[in-house]
RNA sequence: CGGGGAGUAGCUCAGUUUGGCCAGAGCGCUGCGUUCGGGACGCAGAGGUCGCAGGUUCAAAUCCUGUCUCCCCGACCA
């Protein structure tokens, strides 16, 4: 391709509203242009570099045994309606009506569709395993979009599902698929951990999670020193604290007037207590019953967690009304005393139950209580009351009493045993060899094809710009002629791209009227691995300038040995990301 | 949805406090000339219903009301 025709639309200046330095610099190397709040347009550039990750994605895939379908964005609501999720996925779910009042989801994945499509076509164990994916637009109606692509409505995923006739049939589809995408990743220039993950409203037993670790990351990944445990925050456990005595005798509990004073921290600026010695008690909702939950005053409530604890049941906070019912008081007063009998079930922290003593909300407005001792003053045991792990890990927690570490990172893919949910749900079975009817063992398989662009630029780049993986690069090398308007040294540019295109190099050959200063930003904002340089100066000499992106070394190369030796360098880049 | 901020040229922004001067700057764009290996310079030019709708006023980018959009923080989320 020739620069001069091509739609790159470089900006010196830093856009105002990016953040990260992958939204700043698709915007300013001309790769992405917003439309409206999360949803983008992909410029040549960038969807060059889209197609390049989606053809990596799509050839491991394919050699790992699934076949590639399409189906459509636009689903029935009642498929969703069938598996509880057009509920459960709230609003994030984009809905709409059509002229005749039939109402349809925008999928924000496609369990339900593949699913349905298997219930159909899948009747023995014959035709098990299959496993099926598709590339395409997934929209989510995002409670704020942000970071450019990292998180938009709209966006590109690769979504697979696994139908397999027994466990031992699923483990292996989930294993193939666990290593197409570590291959998928590696092949994409992305360093990657693979962590323990939730598996949250998908449902099912088991995930793992890809993450690419940098800075601008909205994952938090757990994990200990020596290796020996890593999960995304939402699944990472955490050991109970050990128990705490006291020496003296506690006195009797005492109320105490904190009129207006709702907030942990206001709390124990009054009372001049610590986080840690308070325990906060939320009342939390599932469809029809009221759960009380304990937690330390420094801890929140991991709600994946909590939905574990109740049986993997959707949960959610409850509302102002609900809370004043069940405490007798306003909604920041709630506490444990005497709330077990007024509670489905009181779901209490192992933190919590570590304390010694503690100052916890008195169910009555504008009052706390001091002198709580979990046990005496409330029950640790009982039929209604649970004592597990619901909190978020901290760092310096211990898990297995080793310490947690935090990493912040870019979620690029994951894996989900899905058991029979959907297949149950929708009617995907099959006859066994004995003639036994049985649901089709599930797993589903995302990539997020954006994020991937996204996190090599995290990874990729300096103050000059991006500094591309070349396997997923808009092209892989940049013929920059620094001056066109002398004949002899466009001539030499012409020829080597020529050679270079004959060779099946992905080249980009810049033949634009600009004085050279121009040209080199450009390069390097775009970041092509791999620069070839023409300019009246070597040429003079009979030489022409290769430089690669990513190091600052230029060396000089004979015009006629330049072709050649640029294949020599695209090929060892290539090596390095065992292409 | 709660809190904060912003909508003025293609982009980044000034002007709004205290209504009145022709609605401005830099970048980008067009033409001409000089320049030409790390975002050159000069001259000339094009480009704006000041987010939108009402209102107040002799007069509104500026004041008032409503509304839409975008960004940041939070809860939520594969």
């Amino acid at each position: 391709m020739r620069y001069s025709r091509m739609l790159i639309p470089t900006v010196k200046e830093v856009p105002a509203d990016a953040e990260v330095a992958s939204h700043k610099l698709m915007i300013r190397a001309g790769l992405i242009r917003k439309v409206a709040s999360g949803t983008y347009i992909y410029l040549p550039l960038g969807w060059r570099s889209l197609l390049k990750i989606i053809a990596i994605v799509r050839d491991q895939m394919d050699k790992a045994g699934a076949q590639e379908i399409l189906v459509p964005a636009m689903h029935p609501v009642e498929l969703w309606d069938r598996t509880g999720r057009s509920a459960d996925y709230g609003q994030t779910l984009f809905r709409f009506t059509d002229r005749h009042g039939r109402e349809s989801v925008l999928g924000p994945t496609a369990e339900e569709v593949f699913t349905s499509l298997a219930a159909g076509e899948i009747n023995s164990y014959r035709q098990l395993p299959v496993n099926l994916y598709q590339i395409s637009a997934k929209f989510r109606d995002e409670f704020r979009p942000r970071f450019g692509p990292i998180r938009s409505r709209e966006f590109i995923m690769k979504d697979a599902y696994s139908f397999d006739a027994g466990p031992e049939g699923l483990d292996q589809s989930y294993k193939a698929m666990y290593d197409a995408y570590c291959r998928i990743f590696t092949r994409c220039g992305l360093t990657y951990v693979i962590v323990e993950a939730e598996v949250g409203e998908m449902g099912g037993s088991g995930s793992h999670q890809f993450t690419v670790p940098c800075e601008t990351g909205e994952d938090t990944i757990v994990y200990t020193e020596d290796g020996s445990y890593a999960a995304n925050l939402e699944r990472a456990a955490v050991d109970p604290p050990p128990e705490q005595k006291t020496n003296a005798e506690v006195p009797p509990m005492q109320d105490v007037h904190t009129p207006n004073i709702g907030s942990i921290e206001a709390v124990c600026k009054f009372l001049k207590t610590k986080p840690e010695q308070m325990v906060k008690t939320l009342i939390y909702s599932t469809k029809d019953k009221v759960t009380a939950v304990l937690i330390r005053g420094d801890h929140d409530v991991n709600e994946e967690k909590l939905r574990l604890a109740v049986g993997g049941k959707h949960i959610e906070l409850s509302d102002e009304q609900t809370i004043e019912k069940v405490t007798g008081a306003k909604v920041g007063f709630a506490g444990p005393i005497g709330i077990a009998d007024k509670v489905s079930k009181m779901i209490i922290d192992h933190a919590v139950a570590a304390m010694a003593v503690g100052v916890t909300g008195a169910n009555k407005t504008d009052y706390h209580i001091k002198n709580v001792v979990p046990g005496r003053d409330f029950p640790l045991e009982g039929e209604n009351v649970i004592i597990t792990d619901i909190r978020f890990a901290l760092e310096g927690d211990t898990y297995n009493g080793k310490k947690l570490l935090f990493k912040k990172g870019i979620e690029v893919g994951q894996v989900f045993k899905l058991g029979t949910k959907y297949s149950e749900k929708l009617g995907a079975k099959f006859l066994d060899e004995n003639g036994a009817e049985k649901p089709c063992l599930m797993g589903c398989y995302g990539v997020g094809i954006n994020r991937i662009l996204a996190a090599a630029i995290e990874l990729g780049n300096d103050k000059n710009g991006i500094i591309w993986p070349i396997s997923i690069a808009p092209f892989e090398v940049l013929v920059t002629c620094v001056n066109q308007d002398d004949e002899e040294v466009a001539k030499v540019a012409e020829g080597i791209y020529q050679r270079l295109l004959d060779s099946g190099v992905d080249v980009l050959l810049d033949d634009r009227l600009l004085r050279g200063g121009v040209k080199f930003k450009d390069a390097d904002l775009i970041g092509i691995p791999v620069r070839v340089t023409v300019g009246r100066k070597s040429v003079a000499d009979g030489n022409v300038e290769i430089k690669l992106r990513a190091e600052p070394k230029i060396q000089k190369v004979p015009i006629e040995k330049a072709a050649d030796k640029t294949i020599d360098l695209v090929n060892s880049l290539k090596e390095k990301l065992k292409l």
